[in-house]
DNA sequence: CCTTTGCCTGACCATTTGGTCAAATCATCT
DNA sequence: AGATGATTTGACCAAATGGTCAGGCAAAGG
């Protein structure tokens, strides 16, 4: 697809508004106002407010996708790896990209069936990649890098995805709540290491 | 506040809808259809979408509240209330009433700022307990309690909160993902535990 | 200068939706 | 039965909203 400079225009007014609000409650005068143009316009460009959804959700979800799919089985040690990918995937989250994927699947599961290029069928790379460590023996095979994944990706998102809930509880004020998240994603490698490295239960 | 038996077909076929679709995309007329009635009763009861939606926030927020509130200083060990805090928590967490709240307070911050018997100026009673616990070297204090509280909370509701992307990503069928999902809490009780306990990098 | 082409917009439309109201129905008491 | 008050509803309304369309306008080409 090509990208004129108007449509890039309206795509992230349409982004920030869908995110804000979901579909239900995005409004096209607002996408429209947010792009700085007339509601005609952004209909002259994507059809429909459906259509213009799809395309955001489309390219969001894409988006994730590589994000979560890079795991390449390059030299680095695992602890390396691990603690990369948090430092990496922590930032990504606070872009509010996540909670409306979430919210949008939720409001119709059709969105995931009809993907295409989906890693269906590819298997997790994750995943692969620790069962290989597990059958080289560089790291303890009593437990299910299907859990570690789940895990990692829990630990990463959902404070960032609830963050002012997690504030309230922790009676913590804006610039506390910062800090403890700048702090946040070392501690998560650091935990979730010496998890693995001393896995006694799983 | 009494409740009629009319209020609360009411109360709970909205709790549906708005659990569904958010705020934005609920239609009284569908609240009305779900509870059998028509749509002016449902206006004669809550005068607006507003006062409607105002309620069924206010009882989930209650309900989570005190779930995640309880936290006795009774006898039990810790590995034994944590265990068994996971364990009530995750199934808790599948009615939905988690992503409901996330994504309003994400649509209108201001839905928390008005909450009263908020656990505001009341401490975290789990944070407390740990750090009792870290005081009383019955366990290490090399770690922040309030990170213990934020993993626990992550582990157990992201997987819940966000399963329909994980089946895609870990290749699992529904079924396999069922299964997988019922051993998790203790997979996750196990981790915590032993990440405790044996914690050296925090 | 005139025409064509693509971009952009204000005015307008049909439908949806939250909300109102008077009338109908039901229950309760005398 | 009749009066009274609460409950329930269909008909209706005003505002909001997604979408359409004829025309304006600027640039390109003749």
């Amino acid at each position: 697809m090509e990208a004129t400079e108007t449509e890039i225009k309206i795509l992230e007014a349409a982004k920030k508004v869908f995110e804000l609000h979901g579909y239900s409650g995005a409004r096209m005068q607002q996408i429209a106002d947010e792009a700085t143009m007339s509601k005609s316009s952004v209909h002259y460009y994507f059809r429909s407010k459906e259509k213009l959804f799809d395309r955001i959700f489309e390219e969001t979800m894409t988006e994730f996708m590589a994000l979560i799919s890079t795991w390449e089985d390059d030299t680095e040690d695992w602890e390396t790896k691990l603690r990369m990918f948090i430092l990496n995937f922590v930032p990504f989250l606070k872009t509010k990209s996540l909670l409306f994927i979430i919210r949008e699947i939720n409001r119709n599961p059709e969105l995931m069936a009809g993907r295409k290029n989906g890693p269906k069928h590819k298997k997790n790379k994750f995943v692969v990649y620790f069962e290989k460590l597990q059958s080289a023996h560089l790291v303890k095979a009593n437990f299910d890098p299907r859990f570690i994944y789940i895990m990692l990706h829990s630990l990463c998102a959902y404070p960032v995805l609830n963050g002012t809930l997690f504030k309230m509880t922790t009676n913590m004020q804006d610039r506390e709540f910062d800090r403890f998240m700048d702090a946040y994603p070392n501690w998560v490698a650091d935990f979730l290491i010496a998890g693995i490295k001393n896995n006694t239960g799983v």
